[in-house]
DNA sequence: CTCTTGTATAAGCTACTGCTAATATGATAG
DNA sequence: CTATCATATTAGCAGTAGCTTATACAAGAG
C-alpha cells in the first residue's frame, strides 16, 4: 500500500532523505549466510581452527576431547560445517578425517590479516 | 572417571587415534566470533551489503525501507554492526550515515571471490 | 515554546540454536 | 554370530537471538 503513486491533488513527492539502493543478490546472500552462520559459533569456530592447524586431517575423537562438548555435539557441529562446504571428510577404517576447504582457509586468513592490521 | 591412569596389570596405553592438537588463540577467537556472528544474520548481512554498495554513506531511513523490518530492528542491527567494528557512523543534521569499515570490505570481497571460484 | 522527523532504547514475546542423553549405524576383532 | 569402538542420528530441553510495539531522545521548523 505504501509506495503507490500519489494520485490525489497534492504536489508533494515521496521524498527519501537520500538515494534508493541497489538490490542484494539473494543467491549470494544465501550462500554467504550459510558460511557465516556455520562459522559463527564457538564450538564450530574452534573445530575449524583446530582442523586448519593440523596438517593432514583430524579425526573426530581428538576434536571431541579438545573442545569440551559431547561427542554428539561435535558430530553435529562437523556435519554442519560439512554441509556449509567448510570441511571435507574422508573415511579411513572406522575413523573419519576432516580437512578444511579453500573457503575455510581463505576466510580464516582474511580474519587473521584483519586482526593483524590494527596496530 | 574415564581418563584415569591405568594402574592395573594391563600393558595397554591410553591410545588416541591420531595426534593432539594445538590450542586456539582465545583473543583471536573472541574477535572473530564477534565479527562472524554480527555478519551471520539475514538483516545485518543485507544491511552490510547495501551499505557497501553505496558510495558515500547510507542513512537509516533508506535502509529501513529496503530490508523489510521495523525501524527499531534496523537501528538495533546497525548498532550491533557498529559494535562489531563493521561500520562507522557519522551524524549530519538529523540523519546518521553509515559506511563500511575495512573489515567489512575485506570479508565481503573474500566471500565474493570464493563464490566466483567454483565453476 | 510546540510539532514533526529521524533515530535510539526498553520491554516482551516467539522461534530458533545448540547442547545433552539415549539410541542407531557401521566397521573391525574375536 | 557377538562385542566393541568410532561416529551419526534422534528427541527434548534451556537459553538466547531477533523481531515488534511502545516510548524516549535529539534536531530542525515555525
Amino acid at each position: 500500500m505504501i509506495g503507490d503513486a500519489i494520485t490525489d491533488g497534492t504536489t508533494e513527492e515521496t521524498e527519501t532523505c537520500c538515494t534508493p539502493l541497489e538490490d542484494v543478490d539473494s543467491d549470494a546472500m544465501a550462500t554467504d549466510l550459510q558460511v557465516l552462520t556455520a562459522m559463527g559459533n564457538d564450538t564450530r569456530y574452534e573445530l575449524l581452527r583446530r582442523i586448519s592447524n593440523a596438517d593432514d586431517g583430524v579425526c573426530v575423537c581428538d576434536l571431541e576431547a579438545a573442545v569440551g562438548v559431547s561427542q554428539s555435539a561435535v558430530s553435529q557441529a562437523l556435519s554442519r560445517l560439512y554441509t556449509a562446504g567448510l570441511v571435507t571428510r574422508r573415511k579411513e577404517g572406522s575413523w573419519r578425517y576432516y580437512e578444511p576447504t579453500e573457503t575455510t582457509a581463505a576466510l580464516l586468513e582474511t580474519l587473521d590479516d584483519l586482526r593483524g592490521s590494527h596496530e
